[in-house]
DNA sequence: GTCTATAGGCAGATAGAC
DNA sequence: GTCTATCTGCCTATAGAC
């Protein structure tokens, strides 16, 4: 169990599960807490002592999302494998959430950009930088020991990488159809490989 | 004009433009009749008598986009540039797109797809179908005289470079930068050339 | 921490006059 | 075709009892 779970009460945990459960299905404009409350069993004012708005509700649902990713992400850094298995890791990050029929947080609450309140924008913009960042180190790495060839630079590549995974979610969603990801997924990576 | 447009009255179109563009900018879920109304300076109940229901008018919003996006296609293909051409010509369609500070109009609906009409959401699905099978044939034609080198099928290949420029978009408006999607994409193309 | 009850507002949609 | 008026329902949020 995470620092940030332990730091929340059991309810309010299971609270962040559903909505987030919601979130990477439908959305954050098309879920209520009235939702989220039915599904616990609980009230719509009980939700409220726990999260006042559901822009906190939103912000704190990011900032454990960021927080499990980022764990993921030391996972395979500490797992010390080469440059392309960490690439085929990452992508597996994506495949997961996809497997389990939902979007990624981020990529839906990117396209409801505009409708959220500023702390959830800024949060948003930083988990994709941090991704970026770290996928863009991975693929230094492999660039510097010859595993990938790329032109530009490994930040950019990195950007392009991570876009055509959060579009293929999105795309593959509409088709329920795992396979259109995965199709994507190998064209991306593939042609890094020498 | 096209067909379309002049089956349906001057105010209908307008309900469209406007509407589209709050989808656009805020999604299917996040704008109401009367956000339309006020900015036409009409009354929600004659938005009503043009469009009964907002399913129906959201099926209207895809099939005008459709036909748009069809009918710049086919002036490419008209162009008779080469495939590389023709590639740097679609992703041109996205980057004007993000130029006007919006997302494309079925990715934004692909991340609200499980909230959609059985209608739209077959809709949303056979614009990628359409755009994947345009694509696939410029590089199917580009692999074979020489111009394109890329591993899979022309039709994989489609999907992954539809799947970033998506993503790319989506992305890059979370940080109001259209210089991260000019940087995906290019790194997309790049990739393609001998 | 959770409840009942409810406020206040906005959503999609309709009836009927003009 | 557009209006006024209104219905019904859901939304986020809060007050106050337990």
């Amino acid at each position: 169990m995470t620092q940030a779970q332990e730091q929340r009460t059991d309810t309010a945990n299971r609270i962040l599960d559903v909505a987030e459960h919601l979130v990477q299905v439908r959305g954050f404009n098309a879920f209520s807490y009235a939702d989220v409350a039915g599904e616990l069993e609980l009230t719509n004012a009980a939700l409220h002592y726990h999260f006042p708005t559901k822009s906190e509700l939103g912000e704190a649902l990011i900032a454990r999302y960021a927080i499990r990713f980022t764990g993921a992400l030391n996972e395979i850094d500490e797992s010390r494998v080469d440059p392309p298995g960490k690439l085929d890791a990452y992508v597996d990050l994506y495949a997961d959430v996809l497997r389990n029929q939902r979007m990624c947080l981020c990529g839906m609450l990117a396209a409801e950009y505009e409708t959220l309140s500023a702390g959830m924008q800024v949060a948003v913009a930083d988990f994709f930088e941090m991704n970026e960042q770290w996928l863009a180190e991975v693929l230094r790495h492999g660039h510097d020991d010859g595993t990938f060839r790329f032109t530009g630079s490994p930040l950019d590549e990195a950007l392009s990488i991570v876009s055509g995974l959060e579009g293929a979610m999105l795309i593959a969603r509409s088709f329920g159809d795992s396979g259109r990801f995965q199709s994507a997924a190998r064209q991306l990576v593939t042609t890094l490989r020498r």
